[in-house]
DNA sequence: GCCGGAGGTTACGGTTTCGTTACAGCCGGA
DNA sequence: TCCGGCTGTAACGAAACCGTAACCTCCGGC
């Protein structure tokens, strides 16, 4: 129940000493010295907060914030800028990226626990770790793991999402559209038929326990996980 | 159904190009060379979505903008502004004028109707439609799935269209000019005989579980779907 | 019983949609 | 630097689906 923070920060010291900190307040930490890494990061795991530093090499604190924020996958994580930048033009900026919070270095780590705890208070409960089941299948998305009736499967990061996202909303047919704005986001621009070839891609990962036959095809709407239970929710 | 979009640009050839890109993909359009004359057609028609170019003569982008979010009518809808100004000021001057989203010329026709797509999702809350059952034959249109007693049926697009159509308006005899007006579409020029196929077709796909006998004959007048309450209603 | 009309049924060409494979680009790790 | 995994796109073939025509069956009226 432990919650999980991302720390993004180049300076090895500085994220040693917030990790540590924030570990030992209780938090699971994630740690990424560039935007880059903590792309790919977020790519296979949406932690329950995101800590960012405003200056990185490379891509900068603010342009990964805005990516964040554009993707429907990660909208809703919160955010917290960390800076030594106290201007306000930044201030206001890092705000309109979509941050819920602004901590200026130097912040005593007090401040810092504070303002997490803060933050997670406000935002809505989370949802996006908790372990599916469906029909044998089961899916962990804090461990990025998946067994079919207790055999171990291994997929893709965008196969890992897809087969998520549909597990969390079963019985229920996907337009291929809305499968690119709920698992690519949407603000990417990709050809529909690619859902095709990442479904393929899904059902042949499946296959090994026989999980594939979940994957429904809808002609001419989309596709559908099916859990048994819908099929005969009659009595 | 088709959302419309009215686009707001003062130059022909870029104004065009968005249109037939926009139609091209399914959106109706309305076009307007300049501010005053967008608020004109505003004054008639409310579009879904409204593609608004930051520079015009006369009366700016932005004015328009603020124009739109002090009137209640159209307060609440969608606006994207498009521009050649990637200067930052701008663009927070436009998010706060209330704008959903911002474009930057250049940009590709895919990410256009791409960000069309999502601002447009994101504002509608998606009303799924409800279930509907009947004697015992349940169709859930979110699923897109039936069955009859418990039992698995499956359709294709048009019998699941028809078959909707019909359990939605049970007890009445719709002519075949009616059923192509409501499940083909207005628009379509098809031969009346065709209902009679996939009248057919439909029963064929029920009867598995015996619901094909739901399915009534007028002769001389078309087809009714028969709910057994009523069955009893007339003589 | 005969007849005409309406609907039932079947078969078929054409089109759309989907599954599948192949491939090139990208990126990170060795 | 090469290599191997992952991704998005294009292309091809198979299957599903559709609309139409043709033929058959049923029905009521006479």
């Amino acid at each position: 129940m432990a919650a999980t923070v991302l720390i993004v920060e180049d300076e090895p010291a500085i994220l040693e000493l917030i990790a540590v900190n924030l570990e030992h307040a209780g938090y699971e930490t994630l740690r990424a010295k560039s935007a880059e890494e903590a792309g790919r990061l977020l790519a296979d795991i949406l932690p329950d907060l995101v800590l960012l530093d405003w200056m990185l090499p490379g891509q900068s604190g603010l342009a990964l914030a805005r990516r964040l924020r554009g993707d429907a996958r990660t909208r809703e994580m919160p955010l917290i800028f960390l800076t030594a930048r106290a201007d306000e033009p930044d201030k206001i900026a890092g705000l309109e990226a979509g941050a819920d919070d602004y901590i200026t270095k130097p912040f005593s780590t007090k401040e810092l626990v504070a303002r997490i705890r803060a933050v997670l208070r406000r935002k809505k409960p989370q949802h996006g770790d908790a372990p599916v089941e469906i029909s044998g299948l089961r899916l962990d998305p804090a461990a990025h793991g998946v067994t079919g009736n207790g055999q171990a499967l291994s997929f893709g990061p965008t196969e890992f999402r897809l087969l998520h996202y549909l597990m969390t909303h079963p019985n229920r047919v996907h337009s291929r559209t809305q499968l690119l704005d709920e698992v690519w986001g949407d603000h990417v621009f990709i050809e529909e038929r690619t859902v095709d070839v990442h479904i393929r891609r899904l059902r042949q990962a499946l296959a090994p326990s026989g999980h594939d036959a979940l994957i429904d095809t809808v002609r001419g709407s989309g596709y559908a996980l099916r859990a048994e239970a819908a099929a005969m929710s009659r009595g």
